[in-house]
RNA sequence: CGCGGGGUAGAGCAGUGGCAGCUCGUCAGGCUCAUAACCUGAAGGUCGUUGGUUCGAAUCCAACCCCCGCAACCA
């Protein structure tokens, strides 16, 4: 792939709550990506996009329920989401609210495009509602057949609704991921695509307005209101020019989405589907993380208790701990538990004990013995190809967006660099001072690589690291725990 | 019989017909420039269960058990 631009985006979260540890996972993912790629083909060339949902029912029944204004409502939730990324050190290009005056055009835009294609049509729809909510409902959501907020018995009720022709492209989405069998990752998770597309149907993308007030107007129907996924999806492309700039939209689009295993059907199909119909490139990749179950290997749930927050980890072990345990101690695309005893270790053994204790022993010898290090231009020529081996993996890894994999082999380099040093004894009088010289001035060269390599998982650190070497600041870079 | 993924050492994983492996953790010895690392060795497995195919099964087949996600308006 020779295109230059790259665009990544996360899904939007919705603002119903705070921010959970699936999304900080998420979140992190994506901006370490935007990283590593705004390195290697320069800031400009890399759009990163996060954002919130801020439409629907949910977001709505729980402003009230808050006794919020629904506008006020948002506003603190999608702030939330804002601090967080601060938090965690998620640097996007932007952040995108559906709530903004501009989305609510672009995704007007994007319906009528649909419109046009003769993709949407009104139908009735029949489904079980609750008089006490004054919305339909779900069977999932009934509890004992009645309402859990109302304890009713709902009623079968009839609406007419707008519907996205989604069963004309189950051929054509079929063909797509047949074609292109790379497009998803995980692969494993290729089999429950294909079942899911096999089984579309038309999807219902609008809802009345009376029973639903906040909400992007239907395109010449006053009367309902867009439903939130449909609205919601078309901030991917509506970011990069949609609608608004066609010369925009074509550098960027198609670009990377990062999304959750709940998301699979969303993201590959329905979107996907919607691609089509508005005349628009299909994802470029679409990468499913996995989900962080409990301790136990569960899934998190409130009433378990079992729920892992952020914050509170954040607090226990810094931000950049809970990073690269997320980033390179748990599996990138499939699930895992997330256990603190694990998070310890991981840290421990790969940022104290290898490559904090190495750039401690190099800048330590070259101090000690005044030694000049950091001079490219004289690292020894077989040295330089031991380390080129280890390079390569970890580019590889990171251009395949195997994040967890690159940190793998970020501290496998780090391990050789500590064998190495072992091994050649740059200390007491068995080398020469030319040697001593050599080595620790190799050995810098190897440091500046796995600082670099870390960059894009602990930033911050990493700079601190990139300093110390220059500077030859002897510093404990990372406290055992 | 709704769809899909998974079950291998204390933990996390690799291994798709040929001596059960890797990383972390644990224990012992050596070494020491270092937050210590490195080297050597050790302990630790009924490969989810049962049955089948085969000279030979973690691997292929069948049934079952358990875990995870999804299941049309659930972010």
């Amino acid at each position: 792939m020779d295109r230059k631009k790259l665009f990544i985006t996360t899904t939007l979260p919705y603002v119903n709550a705070e921010p959970h540890i699936g999304h900080a996972l998420e979140f992190v993912q994506a901006d370490t990506i935007a990283r590593y790629f705004r390195e290697k083909l320069g800031k400009e060339n890399v759009f990163f996009n996060i954002g919130t949902d801020e439409h629907g029912l949910k977001v709505y029944t729980t402003a009230q329920r808050e006794n919020m204004d629904i506008r006020a409502f948002v506003d603190k939730y999608s702030q939330r989401f804002r601090d967080f990324c601060k938090l965690f050190f998620v640097e996007y290009d932007y952040f995108y609210r559906t709530s903004s005056t501009d989305h609510h055009k672009a995704a007007q835009e994007f319906w009528k495009r649909c419109e046009a294609k003769g993709d949407i049509y009104k139908k009735k729809y029949s489904g079980l509602y609750c008089l006490g909510c004054e919305r339909f409902i779900t069977e999932k959501e009934l509890v004992d057949g009645k309402c859990p907020d109302h304890g009713i018995v709902p009623e079968l009720k009839e609406e007419e609704n707008y519907f996205f022709r989604l069963s004309k492209y189950r051929e054509h989405l079929l063909d797509w991921i047949n074609s292109n069998p790379g497009v998803l990752k995980p692969k494993q998770k290729l089999e429950e695509l294909r079942a899911i597309i096999k089984d579309i149907e038309d999807v219902s993308i609008s809802r009345q307005r009376k029973n639903l007030p906040w909400g992007i107007e239907v395109p010449n129907d006053p009367e309902q209101v867009l439903y939130v996924w449909f609205d919601a999806l078309t901030n991917y492309v509506n970011v990069v020019g949609f609608g608004s700039d066609e010369k925009k939209l074509k550098e960027w689009w198609p670009g990377i989405q990062l999304f959750g295993p709940d998301n699979l059907r969303f993201q590959a199909v329905i979107w996907q589907g919607m691609l089509i119909s508005a005349g628009l490139e299909h994802t470029l990749r679409l990468l499913e993380h996995g989900m962080v179950l409990s301790s136990d290997g569960t899934k998190m749930s409130k009433t378990k208790g079992n729920v892992i927050s952020p914050f509170e980890q954040e607090k226990k072990y810094s931000a950049e701990i809970v990073r690269f345990y997320l980033l390179t101690g748990i599996l990138t695309y499939a699930d895992s538990a997330y256990k603190e005893d694990d998070l310890v270790n991981m840290y421990n053994s790969r940022l104290v004990n290898n490559f904090g204790n190495l750039l401690h022993r190099v800048l330590h010898l070259s101090n000690r013995y005044s030694v000049e290090i950091n001079n490219e231009s004289t690292v020894e020529e077989d040295f330089k190809q031991s380390v080129s081996k280890y390079v390569r993996e970890i580019e590889g890894y990171y251009n395949d967006y195997e994040i967890a994999y690159a940190g793998e082999s970020i501290d496998r380099l780090a391990d050789w660099g500590n064998k190495y040093i072992t091994e050649r004894e740059p200390w007491g009088s068995k080398v020469s001072a030319k040697e001593r010289e050599n080595i620790l001035n190799n050995l810098s060269y190897l440091l500046q690589l796995v600082i670099h390599f870390y960059t894009p998982i602990i930033p911050s650190s990493s700079e601190l690291a990139k300093k110390a070497l220059y500077d030859r600041e002897n510093i404990i870079l990372f406290k055992k725990i």
